[in-house]
DNA sequence: CTAAACTTTCAATAATTACTGAAAATTCAA
DNA sequence: TTGAATTTTCAGTAATTATTGAAAGTTTAG
């Protein structure tokens, strides 16, 4: 496979995962662009590269940069700006981490604590099962929670070492 | 908060959760109800509490049964089909896990790997950005790999206790 | 067999989500 | 200041995804 069809391939490939794993498509295309540019890039350069309206390219910029893992660089004696992405993959992942973390599980590791003190006949079959669900929930977002914690504060050859470390 | 409330809030936090990571809202509905079910729901009884069709209600505990969250169960005596949702959390994560690595992740991976070797210049800055990248991603995403392999042969005791064993 | 009970399919439609493009707002060099 | 360059916003539209409901298909009791 030559360059282009393989820069084709990657940004249809990240652009689809994304899409699968709740993120939009074109954001995860502009973050595929970003990562394999060599160097900063523009609105239009960007709008380009992926045929996209300039409202979009910016909207998605913007978010990118609301998840930390694209920042502005400005080349002096431009007006424009310019764009670059984290390079890191390590450092990709825990901003991506810290983010959900942040915006969808303490969310909800909030709300399962509070349904754990539902009130309601603890002798009915339903209470007695909606409750035992919301302890193990909890539980198990705790330790997530945790978990998510400790990778964030640790660096990938530590992390990965001391978890594959364990094959069998 | 009452049992009634309760249950109303979350199959709508179980509903949000799903659809942030890329799982139809209703499916997720759906198995919310069933985890917290203390008995078989049948068909009828799942479109009633959710208040969804019948069409609806079939293709998402198809799709429930196909991530292996869900099993049927048959009352003697009535030609109906119950449901049944898996109800051990760590065995849940496992087959979610495992679903989401066998339809997302390994086709990725695949991608990746026949991406490191793309022909092109390799004096030329944009195709070693480009390769470089595409081995970092590939090795990342190896790991990550192994590290669901692991998690899928472990039970949550051990694996949450070495996780966090390294809380500072 | 037959027909009632039940499940599945899928074309039509609704709901949601994403995108465009032009106007408004902002920035900054002169 | 001024106005050209640039970015942002957002109403309207397009594209995607989810849902309905009725017809077709399947199963089983009698």
């Amino acid at each position: 496979m030559n360059f282009e069809e393989g820069k084709k391939q990657f940004i249809q490939t990240w652009g689809k995962l994304g899409s699968e794993w709740g993120i939009n498509r074109t954001m995860a295309q502009v973050h595929a662009l970003l990562l394999i540019a060599p160097k900063p890039l523009s609105t239009e350069e960007i709008m380009e590269e992926l045929s996209i309206s300039r409202g979009n390219a910016n909207m998605n910029i913007r978010d990118l940069l609301g998840w930390n893992l694209v920042h502005k660089e400005l080349v002096p004696g431009d007006r424009k700006e310019y764009f670059v992405a984290e390079k890191d993959i390590w450092e990709i992942a825990k901003r991506i981490s810290r983010e959900r973390k942040r915006r969808e599980i303490e969310p909800v590791k909030s709300v399962l604590h509070q349904l754990q003190e539902v009130e309601g006949d603890r002798s009915k079959d339903e209470v007695k099962a909606f409750t035992d669900m919301m302890n193990q929930l909890g539980g198990f977002v705790d330790k997530m929670d945790k978990s998510v914690d400790i990778m964030l504060s640790s660096d990938q050859s530590w992390f990965f070492g001391m978890l594959l470390k364990l094959i069998k």
